[in-house]
Formats: structure tokens, sequence, C-alpha cells
RNA sequence: GGCCGAGUAGUUCAGUUGGUUAGAACGCCAGCCUGUCACGCUGGAGGUCGAGGGUUCGAGCCCCUUCUCGGUCGCCA
């Protein structure tokens, strides 16, 4: 037989007995039960096949081989003495007439086992990638991811999107998160520097006259690991519309993402567009977040003017933010737990008191909370059985406290969330400009591509001082699901002058956004659409859809925390000849 | 960079108040087993207890230093 394979590992059935095949894969297991009797796992992409093995010479040669060898079977099918309901091919087996090894593995031992490689160190598992993703359950992440890019294009060319793409060696851009540099051979001392996204050329893009574009979009930057933000590199289904608003950018995603993620995801049900929309002020002080988890119903409510005299020393001059649950028949000893969880979480101690069955105030900090018992019954509309967690600090620590407390707490107490949906939000008018931290003075909250809502009028009135600078929004938005940011997007700012009056509001000028954004200033000036565009996460969108809490779980080759890919060794030092043509001189390293 | 957690057999873990030869499961090796499918049974090999130092008659366990990994905060326009 010269063909490589007549069949997969999965298609074998009852109706196929009788039938001379050929089938090749990885020896995943031996079940040896007799003198002259083994079972052979025979496994590849789609699935596995019984091989039976019951000749001398059969048998020797499945006994040279370790597992996990490659080999290919031909045979005959036949049905099962005893069949295996729990598999698809679990009613026939392959007898096998002639058995040939393809790739002998070379250790009887493998760093895992191949089937439990979900359970073992994750160093370990990055190191042995190729093995790992032997596993059918580790391996189905990666299916997945395909299947939701194809879906994703699919349904973006559908809403007439061009995916175009966009340079990977281009220059660094002095906004945003620390770059990734690439040393330039033919200019000694220069660099180019990978993109943190394509936002600039998807600008020019729609000045250049492309109506709708997006890309399937690496994105590149040199910040810390989380468990839902992989290291370095990371793609984006970034998208821009020409002569568009808000209303046009969400009507595409509400029309794009909810069958994506019914027909993908973990659960069935995704929310139908319209979906809810939040303006950033009103998310922090009801959810805590800008990330709200619409699946979880507890809010929180401010009770500082209630409660900054009850005489309990943490809550004097402070915001007071009070989330009840009610239905809440966790003990003590539970609730402690939680709140010591949420500490973790946000750095951030936070109380609690109950209403007990009996509609008594007790546990926790009760003993503050007996004088204002009326008024708190009222205004957070208290039953038996209600717990009631309080979180304080400036505004912006009680909200956060508050976030975390409604997160930890939501999945925790029984009938707060409805946990097997996607729940979609958008949060919008988000503020143009914030005080920095550090500088204390006026910064730009999220980008500087965005448009100020009013325009120039608005940016004048601010510089006239008839309005706070501070309560300027822009058409920029947040993309939620379940508590994840997805996305963030904006209408941008099209207008060479109001660029240039947003940019003086925090002490720059016109200077500055020609020196910061040459191309895309220059390109301004000579007619430039409105547009307005967003950039959902794809690794995260995979993520939720998979159900999975590491980003790592569903990027094919993912870096470790510390940004290193220990299997391919990067990074990793180079030929001295390589730093000389680069013109780099490497200093201070010990080697 | 801060804080928290972890590091013991190939893998996942247990290891009592500091006390004899550091255990289990899976994997591996050998033998037995003619219908297994997480096969079963018997036996065996396998350990620098992350590294270094200290306390002690005695350290996997206590102390100090350090490395690595994970989580979290900072950071991510």
């Amino acid at each position: 037989m010269t063909q490589s394979r007549t069949h997969n590992c999965g298609v074998l059935r009852i109706e196929n007995v009788g039938e001379k095949v050929k089938i090749v894969g990885w020896m995943e297991n031996v079940r040896e039960v007799g003198a002259n009797l083994a079972f052979v796992v025979l496994r590849d992409f789609y699935g596995t096949t019984q091989v039976v093995i019951e000749t001398e010479e059969m048998m020797n040669i499945v006994k040279s081989l370790n597992k996990e060898s490659t080999i290919s079977v031909e045979g005959t099918v036949r049905e099962r003495a005893s069949k295996n309901p729990k598999q698809p091919t679990g009613d026939i087996e392959v007898v096998p007439e002639k058995i040939e090894v393809l790739g002998r593995c070379r250790y009887n031992e493998l760093p895992f086992e191949i089937n439990r490689s979900r359970e073992a160190d994750e160093t370990l598992r990055l190191k042995y990638r190729y093995l790992d993703l032997r596993n059918p359950e580790v391996k189905k992440n990666i299916v997945l991811r395909c299947n939701v890019v194809a879906a994703l294009r699919q349904a973006m060319m559908e809403h007439d999107f061009l995916e175009i793409t966009t340079p990977i060696l281009t220059a660094s851009s002095p906004e945003g998160a620390r770059d990734y540099l690439v040393p330039a051979r033919k200019h000694p001392g220069k660099f180019y520097a990978l993109p943190q996204a394509p936002q600039q050329f998807k600008q020019l893009l729609m000045t250049s006259g492309f109506d709708r574009y997006f890309q399937i979009a690496p994105c590149f930057r040199d910040e810390d690991a989380r468990g839902d933000r992989s290291p370095g590199e990371f793609y984006q289904l970034d998208m821009e519309m020409a002569f568009a608003t808000q209303e046009d950018v969400f009507a595409v995603l509400e029309d794009v993402l909810p069958p994506i993620f019914a027909k993908y995801g973990t659960y069935d049900i995704a929310s139908k567009p319209p979906f809810k929309r939040i303006p950033y002020l009103e998310s922090m002080e009801k959810y805590g977040s800008d990330k709200p988890d619409l699946r979880i119903d507890l809010t929180a409510t401010d009770v500082t003017e209630l409660l900054s005299d009850c005489g309990f020393g943490p809550f004097e001059g402070n915001v007071i933010k009070a989330i009840p649950i009610s239905n809440c028949t966790l003990t003590r000893k539970q609730i402690e737990k939680l709140l010591t969880d949420a500490e973790v979480q946000s750095g951030l101690k936070s109380y609690w008191f109950k209403v007990d069955d009996a509609g008594a105030i007790a546990g926790g900090v009760a003993k503050f909370m007996q004088e204002k018992k009326e008024e708190l019954t009222e205004k957070l509309d208290l039953a038996a059985n209600t717990l009631v967690v309080l979180t304080t600090g400036k505004k912006e620590e009680a909200q956060k406290a508050a976030g975390v407390v409604i997160k930890t707490f939501g999945p925790a107490v029984p009938g707060h969330m409805d946990k097997e949906r996607y729940e979609f939000c958008w949060i919008v008018d988000f503020p143009m400009y914030e005080i920095g931290e550090e500088s204390g003075e006026l910064e730009f909250c999220h980008n500087p591509f965005s448009m100020p809502k009013g325009g120039m009028e608005t940016l004048l009135k601010a510089e006239r001082g008839e309005i706070d600078p501070l309560t300027i929004t822009a058409d920029q938005y947040d993309l939620v699901c379940n508590g994840v940011e997805l996305s963030s997007g904006a209408v941008r700012n099209h207008d060479p002058e109001i660029m240039i009056k947003s940019f003086e509001m925090v002490r720059l000028g016109e200077e500055d956004v020609k020196k910061k954004f040459p191309a895309m200033y220059n390109a301004f000036c000579y007619g430039a659409p409105p547009h307005a565009g967003i950039a959902p996460g794809v690794d995260r969108m995979v993520m939720l859809l998979a159900g999975e809490d590491s980003i790592r779980e569903i990027i094919p080759f993912p870096m470790n925390k510390n940004a290193q890919d220990v299997m391919m060794g990067a990074p990793g030092t180079v030929m001295q000849q390589q730093l000389d043509e680069l013109h780099i001189a490497v200093v201070g390293l010990d080697e």
C-alpha cells in the first residue's frame, strides 16, 4: 500500500468491518493482557483507534517500541469481541498485517504523561510544549482559537471590511506602553519598534479612503504579564470605519460577536443587541469597576453621609460603599474567608455586618450600625438574612474595593450570579482627562487619539475656564464581557486643530503633535474623514470562550510570566558578529 | 520593583513536636495474565528534599541569604 493512510484514527466504525485499512499515529498506550494478546491505542489528530496484537511477530514489534512512537498499521477492520461504548471507534479494532515504525520515541519516560499534562508543572509543560499539545484537552483550545479567528474573519468580510496588513517593523511611538526595539543595521544608533497596535496605520488607511479596515493584528508591548495578559505579544481584532460614529462601531460588533460567542463558547447564551451601555462614572459608582461582570446582580451604594460619623475608626473622613447581599446564609467563617480573598486582590480591607433571620443587625461591625439601623434599612433595602459588606478609603479605593468584593461574593453566594452566559456591555463616556497621580497635573486619561465630545467648542470652553476639563468626555468606549475588558475603542480626533488644542490642555502643543505623530498629523491636513474603531483582544476572547483562567492555555506557544520562551530559549545571547553588525556593545554583563 | 504562595522520585503530592533506612499514587523496568479499554496481579529500580550558609548530638522540617516558578499590585495611552 503506497498511500500514507486510508483513514484517520477517528473515523472507523462498525460499517467499515472487513475493510483493508492503513492508519498512522502515536502509540498512546499498550495494554498487554496475555502472552500473545495486547491492545495498542493509536492516536492521531482526529481520535484513537484500537489495534489488536495477536501474534508473536507483532508483539515483538510493539514491545520494542516506547510509547509515543509513531507507527503505521496496515490491516483489517474487525468487530470487537467486547465493545467500548465510551469511544467513537469503540465498536471496532484493526488487526494488523504490517506495522512500520515511522518515528521512534527515544525515551521510555516522558516529562509528563500526555493525557495528564495539564496537571504538570507549567514550566515543564512550556518547555515540552510540543508534547503538551499532544494532549487532546490542550489541543482543543488551539483548534477553538483557529475556528474563532476564522469566524471573526468571515463575519468581518461579510460586513464589507477589508483585511489589510500593516508593518511589523515600524517607528517607536512615544505614548503608551514600553516598546520592543529592533536595532537598524543600516542606521547605527537607530531603532525600529514593533507596533503596540496598528493604531496610526489604520487611521492613515482611513485618510486613504479605505472605508472599512480590519486585521487580526499582532501587537507587541513590553509590559509585565498577568493571568489574562500574555507578556510581549498578543492579537487584536483591529478595526476602523470611515465616516462612522460610535453607534456604527457598536452595531458591527453587536452583530459579529454574539453569534460567535454562542456558537464557540462554553455557554450557549450571549447578550442580544443592543448591549447595555454604562457611563464610566456610573460603572465606577455602581460596580466599583470599569469592567463589571453583569452576570452578578450585586451593586454598591454610597453610604458615606450615613456612616462617616458612626464611630468606626476606619470610616472617618473616608468614602464608604455598601454592598448588600440578600439571602446570604454564609457562616461568619466563610464571610471572613471571602473578605480575606478580596483583600489579597485589592489590597484593601473591608468590613461587614448582617441582618439575621430575626431582623437584628449582628456580626462584624454591627455595634457601630445599631444607631443607623432604620436609615440603613431604608437606603439599602435591607431584609432578613442580608449580608452587608462595607468598603472604605479614598473614593477610588472604596470603589475599587467594592468592585473586588462584588466579584468575590457574586459567585460565592448562591442566587447572585447566573454564570452560564456571556453578558456584554459597553462602558461609555470615558473622561478625556484626569489628574495624573505623579504629576498632579492634567493628563490624557486614556489615549490622545480620541475626539473630545463637543470638539473644539468644548476645549475652548475649558480653556476659558467655563467648564472643568475633568468633565470633558470622549466618544471612547470599552467592550466588556463577563468582567473581562475585551477592547477599547473611540471616535478618533481627525481634525489637526482640535488635536493641537487637545494637546495644549495637557501643556503640549503643535510641535509635540507633529513630533509624536508626524504621519497622522500631516495626513489629517489633507482632508480626513471622521472615523471610529475598536480592537477586541483575540486572546482574551478565546480565553473567555474556552472558559480558561490562564491566557497561556489558548496560545499555541506561550511565553512564561517573565517573557521567556523556555522551549526555544528566548531571549538568548547572540554571536558577537551579529552584535557588531548592529553596532551594539553589550556592557556590564559578566559572562 | 512590592506583597503572598510554592519548590521533596520521571510526574502529582504526603511527610506528625527536629529523631532509625524520606513515603504514596501514576509512570518506568522485569515476570505472570487470551478481550483489555484509567486492564489486573507480583516484584524491582528510581531522591544532592531548588541552591548556599547557620542553629543543633541530630534538619525535608527551625533561622538567614539566594535562585526559580505562579498569583497579585505597580505597569499595560
